[in-house]
Order: C-alpha cells, then sequence, then structure tokens
DNA sequence: AATCAACTATTACAAATGTAAATATAACCC
DNA sequence: GGGTTATATTTACATTTGTAATAGTTGATT
C-alpha cells in the first residue's frame, strides 16, 4: 500500500468519487477552496501513477485517470496509522475521544448505538454469526 | 499549533506520559522496538525545541525536558487533520466506519454507548446542561 | 588548571512533499 | 503535412522528515 501524502489524498478522493476523469476535470472537481495551479495538480497525478495509485487509459488528447487501489484499504492503513500515532492503537480511547469532543446530530447518534448493539454480545471470534 | 511529525509524536508521547526527562531518558522509555540511535532522538528533541513544543531545564550537565504543548490539544489537532484529510470532515460517517472495522470489547462497547445516552437529547448547542 | 567525558548544537545528506516552470509530444485544424 | 495548442513529461527548488556523524561546550576529575 503506498503513502498517500495529505495534497495527494485530495486527488485521490475526487477520483474515487467518480472515474475515470481526466486532468482537468480532476482540477475542476476538486474543492473550490484549493488553490493548487493546474501543473501542481498535474504533479500531484503524476507522483500517484509512480506509487501505482492511479491508471489511465487514453482519450483522445487527454488522459482519463481512474483509481488502482481501493478508498476502503486506503482509509483503513491511514486509519490504522493515525490509531497507532496518536492513540497508540487503542481504538476504545480513540472511540470515547472522539465522542466526547464532537458534536454529532441525534440521528448519527442512533446509527452508531444500532451498530453497537449488533456487535454487543457477539462472538468476538465469529462475527458473522451474531 | 506546530505540526508534529509521525516520528516526533513518538517523542512527544513519552514526554507526556512522565516529564521533565533528560534525553537519556527519553530514549530509555520510547517503546522497545524502537530503533533510532541517541543521535536521532536527540535530532527529535531538538527540532521540536524549535517548533516550541518542548521546553527544557538545566540539571547538572544535561537538561530536563518537558511539553509546552499539551496533549490534547495535539491530539485534536491530529484527529481534525485525520478526520478532514479521509472522511472529509464528516466525524459520523467516520465513527460508524470505525465502529464497523474495529474489534471491540463488551466494556469499551458498553463505555461507548454510555457516553452515547448522555449525550442524547441534549441541547448541540448547550451541551452544559442536560 | 588541564583534561576527560557527557551533553548539546551544528552540519550532512537523501527521500518525500509542496509548488510550479520549462520542455516535449502528439492530436487537431487548415 | 505543418503549425498550433492542449496535454503530458521533465526539471526545479525550497521545506520537511528520517537518519545520523561531527563539532563544540561544560560540568566533573585529578
Amino acid at each position: 500500500m503506498p503513502k498517500i501524502s495529505e495534497s495527494e489524498w485530495e486527488i485521490m478522493k475526487t477520483v474515487w468519487r467518480e472515474n475515470p476523469l481526466t486532468a482537468e476535470q480532476i482540477v475542476q472537481q476538486l474543492p473550490k477552496d484549493t488553490e493548487w495551479s493546474d501543473q501542481t495538480v498535474r504533479t500531484f497525478i503524476n507522483r500517484l501513477m509512480k506509487k501505482r495509485a492511479l491508471g489511465y487509459h487514453k482519450s483522445g488528447r487527454s488522459y482519463q485517470y481512474y483509481p488502482l487501489i481501493s478508498e476502503k484499504e486506503c482509509v483503513r492503513a491511514e486509519s490504522k496509522s493515525f490509531l497507532n500515532r496518536v492513540f497508540n492503537g487503542a481504538a476504545g480511547l480513540m472511540m470515547t475521544n472522539f465522542l466526547e469532543e464532537t458534536q454529532l446530530s441525534d440521528k448519527e447518534i442512533e446509527r452508531l448505538q444500532q451498530i453497537l448493539t449488533e456487535k454487543q454480545g457477539r462472538d468476538p471470534q465469529d462475527p458473522s454469526r451474531p
């Protein structure tokens, strides 16, 4: 799993959301507050190709880029890294911390409670069988 | 809030856990699997001083280092950065994701449920008054 | 006081990252 | 087919990070 830098994450998120995309489309679909020049974005795209995080196929004069690695995998890797760096890997601690610091809507709270209830009492070694 | 790199986080976590500490003590208290040379650790300490994340007072021939920034603040900043980078700032999404991917003990699940119950139904604009 | 040993401070250097300019390439228009 | 121009590729350069080695300082020792 290649290491994706902060800036590169913006590119990847855009391409995950919709693909394939040309470089120009990527530029357009980045958050409006992004202040990178076109060339900068193209540099990031290129680095992601070198890392084998993006692939492409030609289309006319330009390329159409698409992800070679899944968002799920990247999210998982990045989450793990964050968890270890900041909370020494203690997921429970991390979550109590987030819950305490974060404002959540009632809807979200219910959703979380539902997930927790489902998890509860299940054999930890066999999550598929309640 | 200075940006703390991955390696620097290890130093800070050690010093937050107990302080003040001399450089040598920091070296000793790092996780056993850390393979940095003494000099490397001292480099990190120095960079943290430049960033004003660590302070010191002299003690005999060596320094005793202590944190100038709180763990809470750093955790908050790093969490926010992670949340934005990976989940576009959507804390609810982040937490459902973590809950689904993470194995938690029944104890931890109960603790989380308790926090959720406490949060529930409270005025989001005035968390102090239930 | 001169020396030694332990620390700290400075310097080094490669890789990654942020930010882009310059150059090469190739598709499209005439 | 040749020029134009949009795209991609290469090159550039400063900063940060990882990883130390080397040089400088100072309290301790004889």
